[in-house]
DNA sequence: TAAAGTAGTTTATATTATAAACCAAATTTA
DNA sequence: TAAATTTGGTTTATAATATAAACTACTTTA
């Protein structure tokens, strides 16, 4: 009846990390901390954990002497969130909807 | 840009438990256990915090010399249901999508 | 050169989810 | 009819997760 939400993406901070790059592609630690107003601490950890899953690339240089992690999706990433979304349909298309 | 996810509602069982009460408006235990395919544990503590937040009302009476627990979803968790959608569509409607 | 700022990471803790163990009553079986 | 099993749950212990606080390493500014 239901099926199961793949519990990477089912986590608010990693959902819209991932919404974020669906449509962008590519974006910096920086822009994506700020798009979701996420601390600094929990987004590295939650990109680590994108990463370990294979659904992000994570490229780390140096810009203006600072330090740059920069995050794009794979197409394992696009395949899950598309997968993730048309599951959720499952719960949350409650028929009468308009 | 992102707004907030209801935390009651945005845990994959307690999710299943209320799609099921909206659509079905009133289930018992056992119902909801099968289709869900939850464990009776997890199912009678996700209930009771869906009753906690006021998204359910649960009565208890005998059915046939057993007990049986019949949930119904209140119009405050129809209320909050329909917000948490509202809200996931900004994290799953990326442009582009058919 | 000391203080403050940038861009993160690590780790400790609080929260959550889940399964295992338990309970009371009813039923079946031996 | 006593013991074992089943029903319909609840409670509690543990594993997993999320998050904030503390820390690192380096740079800029005063």
């Amino acid at each position: 009846m239901f099926k199961d939400l793949d519990p990477i993406l089912h986590s608010q901070l990693r959902l819209a990390i991932m919404s974020l790059l669906i449509s962008v592609r590519e974006a910096d630690f920086i822009f994506i901390k700020e798009s979701t107003n996420a601390t600094a601490g929990n987004l590295s950890v939650q990109i680590q954990k994108l990463k370990d899953a294979g659904y992000l690339e994570v490229a780390k240089k140096f810009k203006d002497n600072y330090p740059q992690t920069t995050c794009k999706i794979t197409s394992k990433g696009v395949n899950a969130f598309e997968s993730y979304v048309k599951a959720l349909q499952q719960y949350v298309n409650v028929s009468g909807n308009k």
